[in-house]
DNA sequence: ATTCTGACA
DNA sequence: TGTCAGAA
């Protein structure tokens, strides 16, 4: 498992992240400031992300221009989270029923936010408030 | 030269 | 979100 940690590890400050990603470093900060990301700090302060990192800011990337906001984003993520943890609990658990956890509604939404992603840049383009309302 | 925080004609 | 200032 050692290329997760290779994907873990602070490299690349700022500057390189903007070329990376297309996306302003006001936006990739703005990002942190609300939970989506956490790079770490060097001595001098100064951010350093991840390819982890990386690719977490694409996905937002392409989220936001899907026109969802900031609080649906943190949820998808969340969702993506608990359905992990479930793909896992089925593999170590494969005869007992531990998916009492996780309510198929969590399930559908999570499928839901699939849905949205894969048809991207299609007519399905949803709003903001519109798209809260799923997640409420 | 780069990046950071705070602020807004 | 852009952008500018003042500091590191």
């Amino acid at each position: 498992m050692g290329d997760q940690v290779r994907r873990n590890m602070p490299l690349f400050p700022i500057g390189i992240v903007k070329k990376l990603t297309e996306l302003t470093p006001r936006q990739i900060r703005y990002y942190e400031e609300h939970g989506l990301i956490f790079p770490i700090r060097t001595d001098g302060n100064q951010r350093l992300y991840s390819f982890n990192d990386v690719d977490r800011l694409l996905e937002i990337k392409e989220l936001i221009e899907q026109g969802i906001n900031i609080s649906g984003i943190k949820q998808i993520f969340i969702m993506k989270q608990q359905f992990n943890g479930l793909k896992h609990n089925i593999i170590e658990n494969p005869d007992r029923k531990v998916q009492k956890d996780l309510t198929e509604k969590q399930l559908r939404s999570y499928l839901k936010k699939e849905l949205l992603v894969a048809g991207r840049h299609g007519k399905t383009s949803l709003i903001q408030g519109e798209l809260s309302r799923f997640f409420h």
